[in-house]
RNA sequence: GGCCCCAUCGUCUAGAGGCCUAGGACAUCGGAUUUUCAGUCCGAGUACUGGGGUUCGAAUCCCCAUGGGGUCACCA
């Protein structure tokens, strides 16, 4: 067995890349990869709205932000195209217009009413509907008629009921159902297009997909699908119902129509939160623009690819009992679709966290300090990224931070070394409680400040030994002043080490901040 | 309601009859380190939904129950 694996993921525009799909997609990329195989992105847009290019973008953006390249579909064409559904017509008229022929389909006269009635007849008798075939019953005489009068139909799938459909599912086994219970779907509607399950059928067939990798809510689907791969002759593909992902704390599907429980439960509410903070900073509106569904979310606030790629693989699938973290390299090498878990599995935003905090630890420097600067630049806080002195400080700072930084946007926590001296905000609680009522701080913040003016270095252990030797002589505990010197320099009560902070200002900064201190903390006293 | 799927710590998972007095990770709670926060290190607690089988032996196989979920469109 040779045959190439080809896979295919098929997003309809919606205008953004859920979390869960992604995931999806990622599984179906995986497998491809895995074998060497053919990865395909086709576009499920035969509800055509107006602007499909425009609902793409995120859809694309997502994708080329992960990685997750493809080898045929939009861009990059392909021998199987075109890869939008909406310019397929003609492969599902052809398909239509054969099961016609061959009796295994049939045009179906009865009004949607006249279907409605008759499921109500059913549902009221506590009876499994299956559809009434009246048209089937029509002599050639009133066919005729009908079709000379024009009157609508539908194109009805001819289900075997005498015939139970089965599929060896590559992750839940074997399933089957019984056709005498299914409902002759339709596949074309009364204005000629054709239905998603049915252009589905047709598409994967004719782009020689050997494995359809989807999510679990498609398993039912999946009866009608093979049957009309049977009708048409198709050798079917591998099928595998992947289990989708639940909201937190939640055995749901994660949705986009519960946004808003989803802003309040406590799982996800930190990270709405981070948006509606950090997004309005960016330009970039707030977390009703972009929320933890979105994978544009993850990017505009600064994760990584791996990150995510990692926290993604791992919801639904795992390597073996011990191994957490992985480069998308390990995941592809041991990628299998029997190690998929069956049960649903929710989104835990701490662990996703810990992940990206992972992957954000073994970045260089280097790529740290470029990504912080792109963050600083977009919030206005530096000009110019290319300039010497900036990235120098942002590489001081970025070190200072070491594992404090877990996200690009984290950097926007740290303003205090970007800012003006006369600009610096002080938190106002930790001003009070350190400087103006914490006793003898104004005091002592005066006389350090006398010694720091003539200090003979300013580097991060010169000041270490300077203030240590200050405590010493003026009888006091390190407690007392440390504090306050924080807050004077930095304007917070936390931050990075104190001395590194105070030696990334450089002197003159850090004069100026106390002396601005000193002055607030008299008029307030 | 019919059909279908699923069921191990709070969460993500390991486990394909004896290696399980159930392993790992996140979270939680202690302790240590620290000028703060974070981190790091050490430690702790917490799970096989229930009931029947099969077997010398079951988290693992079978059946039933229970619970959860998906799906039942001229949506995708």
């Amino acid at each position: 067995m040779t045959a190439t694996v080809r896979t295919r993921f098929a997003p309809s525009p919606t205008g953004y890349m859920h979390i869960g799909g992604m995931r999806t997609a990622l599984f179906v990329w995986l497998w491809a990869r895995h074998n060497n195989g053919t990865f395909i992105l086709r576009i499920d847009d035969t509800d055509q709205q107006r602007n499909v290019e425009a609902a793409l973008a995120p859809i694309f953006r997502a994708f080329r932000w992960l990685g997750l390249n493809w080898d045929e579909g939009p861009d990059v064409g392909g021998n199987f195209g075109p890869y939008y559904q909406s310019q397929r017509t003609h492969l599902y008229q052809a398909a239509v217009e054969k099961l016609l022929a061959e009796g295994k389909a049939f045009k179906d006269y009865d009004s949607p009413e006249q279907i409605a009635a008759d499921r109500a007849v059913a549902e009221s008798a506590k009876q499994q509907f299956v559809n009434i075939r009246r048209s089937l019953e029509l002599t050639d005489a009133e066919r005729a008629q009908f079709e000379a009068e024009g009157r609508p139909y539908v194109v009805r799938f001819l289900v075997p009921r005498d015939q139970r459909v089965a599929i060896d599912d590559a992750v839940r086994g074997h399933v089957e159902w019984d056709g005498a219970l299914m409902v002759d779907p339709v596949i074309m509607r009364s204005n000629g297009t054709v239905l998603y399950n049915f252009a589905t059928v047709v598409d994967d067939a004719h782009m020689q997909i050997t494995h359809v990798i989807r999510a679990e809510e498609h398993l039912t689907n999946t009866a009608v699908q093979a049957l009309l791969h049977q009708a048409l002759g198709n050798t079917p593909p591998v099928f595998a119902h992947i289990p989708f992902i639940t909201a937190p704390g939640s055995t749901k599907k994660l949705a986009k129509r519960d946004i808003d429980k989803l802003r309040n439960s406590p799982q996800l509410k930190k990270m709405f939160d981070r948006a509606d903070e950090v997004l309005p900073q960016l330009g970039l509106g707030d977390s009703k623009i972009l929320n933890p569904l979105m994978v544009e979310y993850y990017e505009r606030l600064g994760y990584l690819p791996e990150g995510i790629l990692n926290a993604l693989s791992r919801l639904g699938w795992s390597l073996d009992d011990k191994t957490e973290f992985m480069t998308l390299d390990t995941v592809i090498q041991n990628f299998t679709l029997d190690r998929i878990v069956k049960s649903p599995a929710g989104l835990d935003a701490e662990k996703l966290q810990s992940y990206q905090q992972h992957w954000m630890n073994q970045l260089p420097l280097e790529d740290k300090v470029a990504g912080c600067l792109s963050f600083l630049q977009q919030a206005g806080l530096v000009s110019q990224t290319s300039d010497a002195a900036i990235q120098s400080t942002v590489g001081q700072v970025v070190t200072g931070l070491a594992d404090r930084l877990r996200i690009f946007s984290d950097i926007l926590d740290y303003k205090e070394f970007f800012v003006a001296d006369d600009a610096l905000v002080y938190d106002e609680k930790a001003f009070k409680q350190r400087v103006v009522d914490a006793p003898e701080a104004v005091g002592l913040l005066t006389a350090l400040r006398e010694q720091l003016a003539t200090a003979a270095a300013f580097d991060a252990p010169a000041l270490d030994s300077l203030v240590h030797a200050f405590v010493e002589s003026q009888g006091v505990k390190i407690g007392q002043i440390v504090h306050a010197l924080r807050v004077a320099v930095t304007g917070r009560a936390v931050g990075i080490g104190l001395f590194d902070a105070l030696a990334i200002l450089g002197r003159d900064r850090c004069l100026s901040r106390i002396d601005r201190t000193l002055r607030l903390a008299n008029r307030q006293s």
